[in-house]
DNA sequence: GCTTTGTTCCTTTTT
DNA sequence: GGAACAAAGC
């Protein structure tokens, strides 16, 4: 190994080289995107491992499950086998791991709950419900969000009921209870032995400040500490970093100041602001050359940041091609603007023999992604959408994973709340009620309730239903202490019934739900069969399944695909093409974000991080108009595109389908010309529609790719469609129409469709095609 | 009680 | 455009 290791320092530039030798004392790396700093970080873990150190002693913290898995990959190739004993993981996984091992002088037991981010929700919702509070006043996912800040920055709720700044914001969002809901809200996820995900780190410190003989045992064990993507930090985390690198002071983060996108879960850019201030003998190496994209990427997108007020000075540079101007294109319409995109990318393939995987659409919201998927799907060209509804987000995942919660820890409520009736056993809501309120009458657990119903409830048939059910949780959660996690999670699937209710229903979708949890069993048994795993219990697989997300999902499938995802999402990633669409006022920058010149600065930078992904060719596109909500709304090009160096972009004009008129120059401010000389074209083309309206027709859509054979035709008119008639719809494919109701406003049609099955319809006549009568 | 029909609200971004 | 809920209908 050592010969070796001499070869790949020697591929290292010199900033590089610095920042992999350089193991002792703090030390902070800037790193510009593109600047090859996943492998500094790789190269200097395994350094410190060829110095003689054991991995079991280094910690190394990731944002996402991906970028730990995948730098354990590279070192592995570096030094081999030993790489596994790294303490390598997100900050959530490292300290859910030790908050196991800890968590008993905190009250938790080894088998805690995490909680995702629904489970909070419905707590929230519960809790709200017994406090009479307005759902609609109170709105769950703000009450959650003011929490969780308070959280994240290590607020607990007697700080925050204690604090008058707090109180007044509240009362004067007419929600002077939230402080009240807060307490209830930790309180029940402890008494549900559970955590949330700001639990994790919120626990993890009061862990350190509470008991230091914990915080010793860690200070001495971790002798090197390594955070990536330190700009995105909250304050929980980077006490926990801090503390943790105490007493031997090496420790190494890796930032940029221009990539931090996560201030709005607590993400503090003055962590690597100030991060000199908390170390004197601070070293900091600043990588700055590019060597990822052509210099007018690079160069557009320096001048994108320069208007940001805080940051660190580098300077960003490349040795790479010039390569081309980046492409502005404004479409029509949201649809236009899809079917450009798509048909770039078939004629990129084409001239350059691409494949479907050098391609990336970026967008600020996932909800953006319907227009490139119809658009892509119309030419053929295959896709993946990132991130929306994970695997382990489905009904039938998440039911079956409650029973595992609710047989591991039966204090957990939620997975209580969402198996009790599943599948139905006669408990309703009211009974469940009674059992909860049961519980906070005689200051038991939900479980004491459920094992002695008689006692409490009285006697009754639905009594019986009850004792059945905390038997058969009793039976698993002795199966789960006996057998491995395939082996009792296979028995719990088919024991409760899911499986068989699964099984039973014979609807093209209840197939795939079927599939669905067959594939979890297999994922189970992949985890109990790993070699090297310790704990094969059921348990331990609900740890690590908890923290998963979309984006870690092994894909065995297709790999050739376009990729669609979110700018977030799209971090650490690179493409030879990348699109950036939606570029619209209001859009991107998000309309919610600006209220302030921060919120503005971190829009931009999510900007940056969308331009800096591209290798050799950039695209910016955006819709004049776009539907939203089912209306359609005139929209302006984002501010960001006056931002860009004019020098090196060339902008296409589209003023009608299938016609472009190309202009190499803008002068002036852009956006306003374009706005003006859209508004004229906008007009004629609502006056057009108002006209069919009068009509009362809808024009058939126009569809410049011809794939469908002849005898398609767009149904006008909801007299065109009938019973039996075989169909063609926009999104979902082939289908037959099998029901048809036409009263009232909305007419709908229930229609069977090959590949998604049985779909009821709100009819959009413009989507639906007549293949056959 | 369950299914069908009508209405409302929604949209940041993620561990 | 569609999820989630509410109301109406059987």
């Amino acid at each position: 190994m050592e010969k070796h290791f001499t070869d790949y320092l020697a591929v290292l530039n010199e900033p590089q080289r610095n920042a992999v030798l350089h193991t002792e004392g703090p030390l902070m790396i800037i790193a510009g995107a593109g600047s090859g700093k996943t492998r500094v970080l790789t190269y200097r873990i395994a350094w410190l491992m060829q110095q003689g150190i054991e991995p079991f002693n280094i910690l190394a913290l990731t944002f996402t499950n991906k970028a730990a898995r995948e730098m354990r990959q590279r070192i592995e190739q570096v030094v081999g086998h030993e790489a596994r004993n790294l303490w390598m993981g997100t900050f959530h996984s490292i300290f859910a791991k030790i908050l196991r091992i800890e968590g008993h002088r905190l009250g938790y037991t080894a088998d805690f709950t995490i909680y995702d981010t629904d489970d909070a929700k419905s707590l929230i919702k519960t809790i709200l419900n017994e406090m009479g509070l307005d759902e609609k006043v109170y709105k769950v996912s703000w009450v959650l969000s003011r929490i969780s800040a308070a959280k994240n920055r290590l607020i607990s709720w007697q700080e925050y009921m204690r604090n008058p700044i707090f109180l007044a914001e509240d009362t004067e969002a007419a929600k002077p209870k939230l402080g009240q809901v807060y307490k209830q809200y930790v309180q029940r996820c402890f008494k549900a032995n559970a955590m949330d995900f700001d639990d994790l780190l919120f626990n993890t410190n009061v862990l350190f400040r509470d008991y230091l003989d914990v915080l010793h045992k860690y200070q001495h064990k971790f002798r090197y500490v390594l955070v990536d993507e330190f700009q995105d930090t909250n304050l929980a985390q980077y006490l926990i970093t801090k503390n943790l690198a105490a007493v031997h002071q090496n420790i190494c983060v890796v930032g940029d100041d221009a990539q931090s996108i996560y201030a709005f879960r607590g993400a503090d850019i003055q962590n690597i602001l100030n991060f000199a201030k908390d170390y004197p003998d601070l070293v900091t190496v600043k990588l700055e050359q590019n060597y990822r994209s052509t210099k007018r990427i690079v160069q557009v997108a320096n001048r994108v940041i320069a208007h940001n007020r805080d940051q660190l000075h580098k300077t960003v540079w490349t040795d790479n091609e010039e390569g081309e101007p980046i492409d502005i294109i404004r479409a029509a319409t949201d649809n236009d603007e899809g079917r450009l995109i798509a048909s770039s990318i078939f004629e990129l393939k084409m001239r350059h023999q691409a494949s479907n995987a050098d391609f990336a659409i970026l967008y600020r919201t996932n909800a953006q992604s319907r227009t490139f998927e119809e658009a892509l799907r119309k030419l053929g060209i295959k896709y993946k959408i990132y991130g929306g509804l994970s695997f382990y987000q489905r009904k039938e995942i998440k039911d079956l994973i409650a029973y595992f919660r609710f047989a591991v820890n039966q204090r957990d409520e939620e997975a209580f709340r969402r198996i009790i009736n599943l599948p139905k056993r006669g408990i309703g809501e009211s009974t469940v009620q009674k059992i909860v309120v049961a519980a906070i009458e005689h200051n038991l657990a939900i479980w004491d309730v459920l094992c002695n119903v008689e006692k409490y409830l009285g006697k009754s048939r639905i009594g019986v239903a009850i004792a059945d059910f905390a038997t058969m949780i009793k039976d698993f959660s002795f199966t789960i202490a006996q057998k491995d996690a395939y082996e009792a999670a296979s028995y719990i699937a088919k024991t409760s019934g899911l499986l068989r209710e699964l099984f039973e229903d014979k609807t093209v979708e209840g197939r795939a739900r079927y599939d669905n949890v067959q594939e979890l069993l297999n994922a189970i048994k992949e985890f109990t069969d790993a070699p090297d795993r310790q704990d094969k219990t059921l348990s331990a697989f609900l740890q690590e399944v908890s923290l998963l997300t979309s984006a870690d999902e092994t894909d065995k499938e297709d790999t050739d695909t376009v990729s669609l995802m979110t700018i977030h999402q799209a971090k650490g990633l690179e493409f030879k093409y990348v699109y950036v669409v939606g570029m619209e006022e209001d859009l991107f920058p998000s309309q919610m974000m600006l209220a302030s010149r921060a919120d503005l600065e971190e829009e931009r930078r999510l900007f940056y991080v969308a331009i800096t992904r591209a290798q050799k060719k950039l695209t910016l596109s955006y819709a004049l108009q776009r539907y939203r909500f089912g209306n359609l709304r005139p929209c302006e090009p984002s501010r960001f595109l006056d931002e860009l160096d004019h020098r090196h972009v060339r902008i296409s004009h589209i003023l009608r389908e299938g016609f472009v008129d190309n202009t190499s120059q803008i002068r002036g401010n852009a956006a306003s010309k374009i706005v003006a000389e859209n508004e004229s074209f906008l007009h004629k083309k609502m006056q057009q529609k108002a006209y069919e309206t009068f009509l009362n027709k809808t024009t058939p859509p126009a569809r410049p790719y011809i794939h469908q054979p002849s005898t398609h035709f767009v149904a006008s008119n909801p007299s065109d469609l009938r019973e039996g008639m075989r169909v063609e719809h926009a999104k979902f494919g082939f289908g037959k129409i099998i029901k048809l109701d036409s009263q009232g406003a909305n007419r709908r049609a229930v229609i069977l469709f090959d590949q998604v099955g049985e779909k009821t319809l709100l009819l959009n006549f413009a989507k639906l095609m007549i293949v056959e009568k």
